[in-house]
DNA sequence: TTCTTGATTGACTCGTCAGTCAATAACCGA
DNA sequence: TCGGTTATTGACTGACGAGTCAATCAAGAA
């Protein structure tokens, strides 16, 4: 067991701790020594890394965000034209594993934090701004800028409604059916005038 | 001061303190004592009325549910034309009143909490109910069944998601265009065949 | 008047937990 | 080998808070 850099290690175990513990609670009333315990170290070790309960789940979100990140690049590289592109960050959006309790116990914790937390807001607003931006940008070679923009919003906004409807099984629609829906709205609104 | 029948009058300031009280602090971490001392009583009281600090975030979302309802409702009023009605249903989800910082606060934490608790699962799925049959309803005279509920779907994630947003600061779009893409989508999908 | 019942209090109990700290162990470089 | 640094523990503190309870008060009923 090697004694010097242990810390990326135990950071790492710590937030998946953390994730898995928050996914069981469902709630942020989890305890540092719980979640300490599951990543198998001390409370104190935990503390000793992240100073604070806060910080654990600010780096369990940023987390996410980026196993997130990750599965769109790996969506996007099939994708050849911009509206298969387009088509790749919404199915991303959909993939069952974004549905995982402990990824939507995480989402919906998060957002509650985003209202006062200055990083968790920080951190939603780089989720929006990119998935804002890699929508933009695929959907400029296909209409106007100023339609871009209307209909990114648009996109983001179903893509989270639609997210956290299913989510708590409020959703009527199967997962085909949910990214049908979308896509849908996005031929209509691309065949509708407001060409390049 | 009235010694009896104090119960409704308690009830009512207690459910008012506490959406207040969650509204100051963003979060359920929020003290029984300061919801009582909030509402001009012991935290006794509180408790005597209530049974636990759970029954009284419940109460209060019933209330805030209440007060949506009956916005609708008002709504409606003015509106003739199932088109109008619709108009009506989208524009009460996107009242001033609806993003006060204690009602965005409630809806949050509901949605973190429908995810364990059966009693806000319930009452979420009572909302989405509503708003959903709501909207059938008047889809149903203006295209056809199936398409109806299709279409009552992406409009419900669709206020959701756009509610969301806007409530997060993080929606581009201000209130009369925010309404107007969903009117837009609305037309859309309604010129689009599917006739009754 | 006396009894019953609803209203009301706030002190108290019993847990819980975040964050601190002092101590120990293990490695590394000089 | 020694001093510095990193890793690690778990006991401890200090605070806080949910829910309980015994007691008081007031008003209407009998």
């Amino acid at each position: 067991m090697p004694k010097l850099g242990m810390e990326p290690i135990r950071r790492a175990a710590l937030v998946e701790a953390a994730i898995a513990e928050i996914g069981a609670a469902g709630t942020l009333d989890v305890t540092v020594s719980r979640i300490a315990r599951r990543a198998g170290v001390s409370s104190g070790l935990a503390h000793h890394y992240f100073g604070s309960k806060e910080q654990i789940f600010l780096a369990s979100m940023r987390h996410i965000q980026t196993l997130f990140g990750r599965r769109v690049r790996e969506e996007l590289r099939s994708a050849d034209t911009p509206r298969d592109r387009l088509n790749a960050i919404i199915a991303a959006s959909f993939d069952p594993d974004e549905f995982a309790p402990e990824i939507v116990s995480a989402w919906l914790i998060f957002y509650v934090q985003a209202q006062n937390s200055p990083e968790a807001r920080r951190l939603l607003h780089v989720y929006t701004t990119r998935l804002h931006s890699n929508l933009v940008f695929n959907l400029k070679s296909l209409t106007n800028d100023a339609n871009a923009h209307v209909i990114a919003s648009a996109l983001g906004a179903l893509i989270d409604g639609l997210y956290i409807r299913q989510a708590l099984g409020e959703n009527r629609l199967d997962r085909y059916q949910t990214m049908g829906l979308v896509w849908d709205y996005l031929d209509i609104k691309l065949s509708q005038g407001g060409e390049r």
